[in-house]
Order: structure tokens, then C-alpha cells, then sequence
DNA sequence: ATCTTTGTTAACCAAACGGTTAAACCGAAC
DNA sequence: GTTCGGTTTAACCGTTTGGTTAACAAAGAT
């Protein structure tokens, strides 16, 4: 492994544990085992550091939001392979919605000029299935993005919010984890029941 | 208004803004129009002039929760009126679900030491309730903490992750609105809809 | 062998940070 | 009008912060 490598997987941890205000330069070097100034050798700054390991949060992401765009499955199966896949792929990565999240509301002006220029997902063609769907009379009339945004929020809202649904609902770690195993398939049954002719 | 609350009102728009990390107590100082030692002054440190500004936010939320929990209508009725008081009460206080959960997530022992204390909602007879309607074939089989979550996600995310939403779905500002208007009575009916029988 | 480039470090720096102090202010009581 | 308590401020302090510097070491290139 790299210099550089390791610079980038101990910010990653830092990072998306204390947030971009939060995480200390010298904290970072620590976790990488390095000196210090090796960062600004390597990244330059802070920021640029700190946009290296959101950028790659973010791409990460991408691939599972782009699966549920871009097919030519139906609106069902879209649903069911986008909870299923998102779900295991967050469970593995569970710091990773958290982080985005929270930086995109810390730091708006930064992400939407970043997210219109790169992996800009389009929910355009999606959209418009939908909206065929209901016309052939398969789904229920639903306003296309409210479905999109209950998709979203089901399957994302448990891990962005973890301590505080474990709080709330009164989950210790391992029922969460069984309920997020169980939501790999439950979410899209939720939707799906409640949109089926 | 005494310098008491200046100071609070200017610590809770600083911190819900920035996070605790990112805040600093010169610029609680400025937006309040007072000195710096002021602050220190009222509130002793930043830790507690914080935790003052959390317990209020939380405390906040807290009544929309307790809707749900206790009181005696029945599951829809309860599902109807908590989307709707908790967006309605939101869409005024756009700031306190995301920094609610940014400050959960970055700070897990003291949130939860607290929420051990004080506004503990307990959701067990609200689940017992949900287990009761299942039993009496008013509601399909579900797990009652799936269900749960399912409306805590779907109210909740949208406000927390506002500009992950934006950027992805593509929403403007306004459609954004517009879209938190429907949701008052669309959450309830989408959920309602999978659930009946 | 010597020079140049690249990687790495300890020591350092100025600015920003949370917090303190001592003095000034000010209305009320006497 | 002087005293006295709480309130408010300017100036200050020690520490932490992101970032820099200069020296050094290893590895090719000439």
C-alpha cells in the first residue's frame, strides 16, 4: 500500500467519523502512521483531502442509484433489486450515508455544483416508466417522485439516522441488524402492496 | 428579550447550521450581539451551552413522537395524524431533524445517556396495538418495529437528507415544497394502502 | 562519483480557538 | 451621592489548529 493510500484510508475513517469540522489533520496522520506534514505533501490542503474522500463516498454510492435509473427491468423489479442491493452493499459501508448526508446539508454549495458536474444521475427515464406504468394501468396513479423519494427514504433513513431510530423504536444492535436483513426484501413488498393494481 | 435567550436563540441558528464541531463561540457571540464572555458568562462552556440548545431541539420533537405513541386512536388514525402534525410542524423547523441525527451520530454516548433520562417515548404499547389490529384482520401480518420505521422513514428522511433529495430526485426548491405539502396525507395513504386489508 | 528527483521527518509558525480576568458599567437601595 | 450587586466588556492567555520549512535519506540519472 502506498504513502498516498494510506493518507486516503485514515482520512476516510476520520472523516466520516467526526465529520469535515470535527476530524484534526494530526488524527489522520496517526491512523495512517505517518508524519503530518506527508498529508500536505500529498493532498495539499484539508479541503482538497477532505474532497478526495467525499468524492469517492459519493461514486460509491452511485452504482446502486444508477441501478434502479438505468435498466430495462419493470418498475417491480427496479424496486426490488435497488432495496436488496443498496441495503447489503450500506450494511458493509454503514458510515457511508451518514457522511454524505451530512455534509451535503453542512456543505451545499460545494456537493451541487460537484454533483452537476460529475455522476449526475438522471431520474428522467425512471420517471417516465412509472408514469407508462400507471397508464397501462399496472400501478396505482402515485405522483412518480413521491414513490421515488419513499423508495429512498425507507431503504436510506435507517442508516443515516441509525442512533436515533435505535433510540426512538428501542433496538439493540443486533435487532437492528436483523431488521435491516429483513428490510432487504420487506421494503420492496411495502411499496410494491401498496402500488399494485 | 433577555441576554439569556439572545444568547440561545443566536447558539441554536449557529449550531444547527454547523454542528458543534464546526461552530465557534465568536460567531454565537456576533449573531447575538453581545461579548464573547458573555457566553461564558450564561452558559459556563461550549459542551453545555450545546447540551441546552440539544435538550430544547429534542424536546422539541419529542410531543410529535409521543402523538403516536399514546393516545388512544386507532393504527391508521394514529399513522394520518402523526405525518401530518410532524410535516406540518417541520416544514417550520427545517433545521432540527438533520441536526438532531448529525449530533446523534457524532456523539452516541452522551445523546443516549440522556435519552435514558428524560423524553423517553416508550413504543411498546403502539407496537402491542399494531400486534392487536393484526390479530383482528384489520391489518395484513407485518412486523410492528418494520411498520414503525417504515413511517419514521418516510416523514422523517425527506428533511433530514433535504439536499441529497434535491440533488438526486432533481427538485427545486419550490417542487421540494410542494412535494412536503402532498406528503402530509400521501405518507399516510401509501402506508395505509400496504397495510389493510 | 555527483547531481537531481522524490519521499519523509522534526521542528517550527501564525492564526484561530475556547476560556479567563480585571476593570468598567449601571440601576437600585440606603 | 455613595455603596453594592449583578451585568457587560476589552484585553489577555494557553492550547490547538492547519500549514510551512529546512534538513535529510533513498534512488535513479548523468
Amino acid at each position: 500500500m502506498t504513502t498516498e493510500e494510506k493518507i486516503f484510508n485514515a482520512a476516510r475513517i476520520v472523516f466520516q467519523k467526526k465529520g469535515f469540522a470535527g476530524a484534526r489533520m494530526q488524527e489522520i496522520a496517526d491512523q495512517a502512521g505517518i508524519n503530518k506534514a506527508m498529508l500536505h505533501y500529498c493532498f495539499k490542503s484539508k479541503q482538497l483531502l477532505f474532497e478526495a474522500v467525499f468524492m469517492n463516498a459519493f461514486s460509491q454510492l452511485a452504482p446502486q442509484i444508477n441501478e434502479i435509473f438505468n435498466s430495462d427491468a419493470t418498475v417491480f423489479e427496479k424496486i426490488r433489486k435497488f432495496t436488496h442491493s443498496y441495503i447489503s452493499f450500506v450494511i458493509v459501508n454503514p458510515y457511508l450515508p451518514p457522511f454524505v448526508i451530512q455534509e451535503m446539508n453542512n456543505n451545499p454549495e460545494f456537493v451541487m455544483s460537484f454533483l452537476n458536474h460529475k455522476n449526475k444521475p438522471n431520474p428522467t427515464p425512471l420517471l417516465a416508466q412509472i408514469e407508462k406504468e400507471i397508464a397501462d394501468g399496472i400501478i396505482k396513479p402515485i405522483h412518480p417522485k413521491q414513490l421515488l423519494l419513499d423508495i429512498f427514504s425507507m431503504t436510506v433513513f435507517p442508516f443515516a439516522a441509525k442512533m436515533m431510530v435505535k433510540g426512538i423504536i428501542q433496538l439493540s444492535e443486533t435487532e437492528f441488524n436483523e431488521m435491516m436483513e429483513e428490510r432487504k426484501t420487506s421494503i420492496a413488498e411495502t411499496i410494491i402492496n401498496s402500488i399494485k393494481k
